[in-house]
DNA sequence: GCGGGATTGTAAACCGCTTTACTGAAGCGT
DNA sequence: ACGCTTCAGTAAAGCGGTTTACAATCCCGC
């Protein structure tokens, strides 16, 4: 009867087959012990006939780990996290390391609430990756936490190995395409300054257009969330405006999906009328009308990069912990750029 | 000093603190007892002073279950999963539950190795997505498992609930809609017949075309999976094979993206000279060249009924366990089906 | 002023595994 | 034959909670 009944098939019952003590079970089991092959083939036996497995929870209490590690990202249903936690799973499962997923959808106070819990106990480590600029709170409690690996958008003041993407020269290489073909007045349309992709991006953005114009050009900004709605409304407003610019910067797909979905609706041909570059080019944009040219971020590096920091960090010495690490960005020509109009 | 070194502050330091006994502060946590309001005070404060956090671990042993549920899918970095994911997550969050994630990403054995490993200890139920065909030991193992819903598409003999989109209903929409503008040779691209989705899309389809024409029509299959690559190689053949139909049903947004993509980098023209159904409506079709017409599956309810299902279902009586719940499918028209040229 | 039910609280077993400290016995050199 | 080092294996103390089975106290009515 080798079918084991679900309820208690436990060390103890093991090594009462084996006829040895659990304690021999245990450390043949975690390779603390080699054991003459009688012995050991006799426990294996014992194993498989009773269908032993150990029971996760009575080993993380005893061992203190856990061998998980928690992922808090704003959205799942968002290609870009998406994406990003398939990678760190992936990554954290050649590990052999369970993956706690945990999504904060932007309702305030669940990260806070999510360090608190997971940090304090219950994972070996965090990735954490926030979309919103932080109050000091969070940063407070990362530095307290420990073991936190800070992912895409930074909370600045906390003491935790950072890992982004290179905004800034996203936002340069996105300049010199746009300038490169005569643009002059750009709009950058991203988040507020307070959140770091937004202010390198943009920055990166207006180094390339003072190299090649040095001030005989004009970089407007939309400040807003990284969401298809504030690409919508981005939209509309620079229409109202009068179309203030030849090009538009589009700080991440979402806006760009917005920005297009309400040009396209009222009539304005792209690349003709007005050009658009996007940034981090998950989706299926060279499907889009007309496909997307775009920045791209390497978001699957960033998702296993990350997962190795938080592993292979020396957490002992937090003073020499590496700050912060950049991954490389590249331009995606496609068809949404042309020189302008009037130039 | 209100802070808690990190270290050990253990139920033992709180009791102690308000000088009551371990139990004490045990079981007014887990409500089992009603306190004194100056008791409860003392406690409380020493909680708080003491920055106490229960540990999950040990709580879990204790206990015997994790408040954790895992969730197995193919792939994560697929917005339809990852939707999916996360109205899982959301929903267990709103629950108070955990959740351990898991992508297969089509290796073989994963599943088997994940079910084993998660379903016998370690979490408290499981959600589990397939998307290939079974040979029937996942549905062995499934059976005596407990506490799996499956989701999206079957497996087939296992006793468990089953939780689907209404696949038949989908593809007779999309019939309904093909033939209702004349359409008559229509190529069907989806997965192999032992799937339970692919077969029940076809059939759904087949049903549809049958009532309108009775038998003066034509519809053709390609089999294969979910993919963009396969969606690519249909579009080849299908221009190999002279086009042989005036409209494709495409499974899913990966075959149809696939195939779109084929389709007009060969300069067909669509929906001019063919028209393209699609089937789950995720990503920005509305934003494809053209936009493309799709049935949408209600992922989100998916997500949120399954762990419904996992949490309310009574699984003491394995015998009258539900077995088959389906949910509505529609269609949404956009601008990538016209009647045929050649009706 | 006493039996008896609440009310408040406690001691101790247990969850299942890891790990430290220790023992009995065998192997070995001399 | 003796001391010394492995070798093979064990008992028992945790890990940090939950929970059962009791005990002490108090408030009653009679």
């Amino acid at each position: 009867m080798p079918m084991a009944q679900n309820s208690t098939v436990g060390l103890r019952h093991v090594a009462d087959a084996a006829r040895v003590s659990v304690t021999t079970v245990s450390r043949m089991l975690n390779g603390s012990l080699e054991l003459p092959t009688e012995t050991r083939h006799r426990i294996e036996t014992a194993i498989r006939h009773l269908g032993y497995e150990p029971n996760p929870h009575a080993r993380r209490l005893s061992r203190g780990r856990s061998d998980t590690i928690g992922l808090v990202v704003p959205d799942i249903a968002n290609l870009f996290f998406a994406t990003l936690v398939a990678a760190v799973e992936e990554e954290a499962d050649r590990r052999g390391l369970a993956l706690s997923l945990h999504a904060t959808l932007n309702r305030p106070g669940r990260e806070l609430a999510y360090l608190k819990a997971l940090a304090r106990n219950h994972v070996d480590g965090l990735v954490f990756v926030t979309n919103h600029p932080d109050d000091g709170e969070l940063a407070a409690l990362i530095n307290q936490t420990g073991k936190v690996v800070i992912v895409d958008e930074d909370v600045p003041g906390a003491k935790a190995p950072k890992l982004f993407c290179d905004n800034e020269q996203g936002g340069y290489l996105a300049g010199v395409h746009l300038t490169g073909l005569g643009h002059r007045r750009i709009l950058f349309v991203g988040g507020p300054d307070a959140m770091i992709s937004a202010r390198r991006r943009y920055l990166g953005l207006v180094r390339a257009v003072t190299a090649r114009w040095s001030g005989a050009a004009y970089v407007q900004r939309y400040v807003g969330a990284y969401t298809v709605d504030f690409g919508r409304r981005a939209g509309r407003r620079f229409l109202d405006e009068g179309r203030p610019a030849s090009a538009i910067f589009a700080s991440s797909d979402e806006i760009a999906i917005g920005l297009v979905e309400v040009l396209r609706s009222e009539g304005v041909s792209i690349p003709a009328e007005v050009s658009i570059v996007g940034f981090d080019d998950i989706g299926p944009l060279h499907l889009f009308a007309p496909p997307l040219t775009a920045i791209r971020q390497p978001v699957r590096a960033i998702g296993e990069r990350a997962l190795a920091l938080l592993v292979d960090t020396d957490w002992l010495h937090r003073d020499t912990l590496p700050t912060e690490e950049l991954l490389p960005v590249e331009l995606v020509v496609r068809n949404s750029v042309a020189p302008p109009a009037t130039p």
